[in-house]
DNA sequence: AGCATAATGACAATCGGTTTCACTATCGTT
DNA sequence: AACGATAGTGAAACCGATTGTCATTATGCT
């Protein structure tokens, strides 16, 4: 990671990243890192969220109540991992669980996107516990 | 599928949506229709497509260019196909190519969501080649 | 014909997310 | 220390997809 200039505002974000252990929104992220730096603005959570994901820190893992959601990525290489729709969770995948979707796809003609498969929507067990008594 | 009152206005989106063989918008699916029904709006588009998810027959398949896009799933069953992200040509993948995904998510405590999960992103060969010229 | 109600469409409102733009912080150079 | 170039910033305007509102219309039933 390469700082650049004016360290401070992306250091508070990414330690707010860091801490949060799970998917979480811009908007999230913004008010976690507003206790360390209070006149952080929108605006450069979004452009530093942008910045993440084109160094490939950070990749999109779906939306949650209209609003998109990422998660840091730990491992740098080829992986997979699944993220709770519900609460966020997240869990790495063990293997190329994908291999057989990519051969069955290839048959067809396409290529699956890794970048875009890279967070699999999955329900955690206390999130699916919950929705069990609701229902 | 049951019609209900008025089916003139859905009839309309339902040929306009089988006749597109992709992956669409719900304002090309608008557009689409009012060939038909020129006075259809987009709200009811909107709605029914609403409905259509709600009662199984489409699902939605990402989102291009900022607007969500969805496919009319002609298999009922369980199932998954394939995306192409960039113009929204569709493929049935064969077999169940996500079941080692499903156990790999399981032993780490997840349940993978099949209903998130039926349209998998993808590239098609012809959208691939493009993209080489291009680059 | 008359009623109850599902369906509709024009329009307003909402809401993530992006763009604009004037201002500030940082860094290398004098 | 002052300076100039440029990356970085935040408030606010903007945008476009989607949803809500509400008065009107179409439908099926009696």
């Amino acid at each position: 990671m390469e700082p650049g200039r004016n360290r401070k505002n992306r250091m508070a974000l990414l330690d707010a990243g860091r801490s949060m252990n799970r998917a979480f929104s811009v908007r999230e992220l913004h008010t976690a890192a507003r206790d360390a730096a209070p006149r952080l603005g929108l605006t450069t959570a979004y452009r530093t969220m942008e910045r993440w994901r084109e160094e490939g820190w950070a990749e999109e893992a779906g939306t949650r109540g209209g609003e998109a959601v990422y998660v840091l990525c730990a491992a740098q290489g080829h992986h997979h991992h699944v993220v709770c729709v519900d609460c966020g969770a997240t869990a790495l995948l063990e293997g190329c669980a994908l291999e057989p979707a990519r051969e069955s796809a290839r048959t067809a003609g396409f290529d699956l996107l890794d970048a875009a498969l890279g967070s699999l929507p999955a329900r955690c067990q206390a999130c699916a516990g919950a929705d069990e008594q609701s229902a």
